[in-house]
DNA sequence: GCTGAAAGTAAGTTTCG
DNA sequence: CGAAACTTACTTTCAGC
């Protein structure tokens, strides 16, 4: 593991608020030179600590504001099953994020969809229809409290 | 709600790739001018579409990758209580995530900490010092496929 | 809503202390 | 690590369609 000293953090942190920020912004908040920062943050990128950057989106402004927690058991846990499995699920668009978790269920996936009807029309014609599915459970987003 | 087109989605699929393109480069691969390009993301940021830009993290580097999913359900539901507990949940720099969802507990929460024994005092000397915490139930990532 | 050009700025490199 | 000068590239505005 790389060796972080504060600046490092610090620039971490400010970055992930806003990632559009020019060095010279950085460098006034850290208190640093324009080309120390450059230098970090090069740093942090080679390094590979920052892996990318991306934009925030709305999701209600897109219409996709319904959110769901889909937890799912395999039928049978063979490694083919799985292998199977995790391909097709990822191509789903609607799967926002997919983790392979302990517990009653094998995989933990949210969802984004528009609403209730198109979670149901996900669930029917999409996730049903992956192979290996034994069977699911959903929990609903009623409110984000932190994101 | 926004009319978007056909451009502004695929827009949008490339920002939310990689947000540091170039107005350039955005205009090549969608096969229009520097200045439409520009035009559009303005008007994507300025109507809210786009919220905001934000690095990617390798959390392994950052000596956070353990992750676990936090089930709580509050003791009783005053309107006082929901308050209270979701004012302080947010300032605990271990969670992530949290939101408010339905079925058998009241919340889920996303926590990152550095591995097991961490995790477990996360929970005795910060999440079950919450106010009118109830009881959880954790689940652990062992393994995530789409993030 | 688009194009193309011009002006303004920042990124990125290099050299030096 | 920081300062300064410099080249290159991008951003932003504007007139015009």
């Amino acid at each position: 593991m790389m060796q972080l000293d504060n600046t490092d953090l610090k620039l971490i942190s400010l970055v992930q608020k806003d990632a559009k920020q020019t060095t010279k912004q950085l460098a006034l908040q850290l208190e640093l030179s324009n080309t120390a920062v450059y230098e970090r943050v090069r740093k942090l990128e080679r390094e590979g600590v920052i892996t990318g950057y991306t934009a925030l989106l709305d999701r209600e402004k897109l219409g996709k504001s319904f959110v769901a927690f889909c937890h799912v058991r395999l039928a049978r846990h063979t490694a083919d099953n799985v292998k199977e499995f995790e391909r097709a699920v990822v191509r789903l668009t609607e799967v926002a994020e997919c983790y392979h978790v302990s517990g009653d269920y094998d995989y933990m996936l949210k969802i984004f969809v528009a609403d209730m009807p198109a979670y149901r029309q996900f669930m029917v014609e999409k996730l049903t229809g992956l192979p290996h599915i034994g069977n699911t459970h959903s929990v609903f987003m009623i409110g984000g409290i932190k994101e």
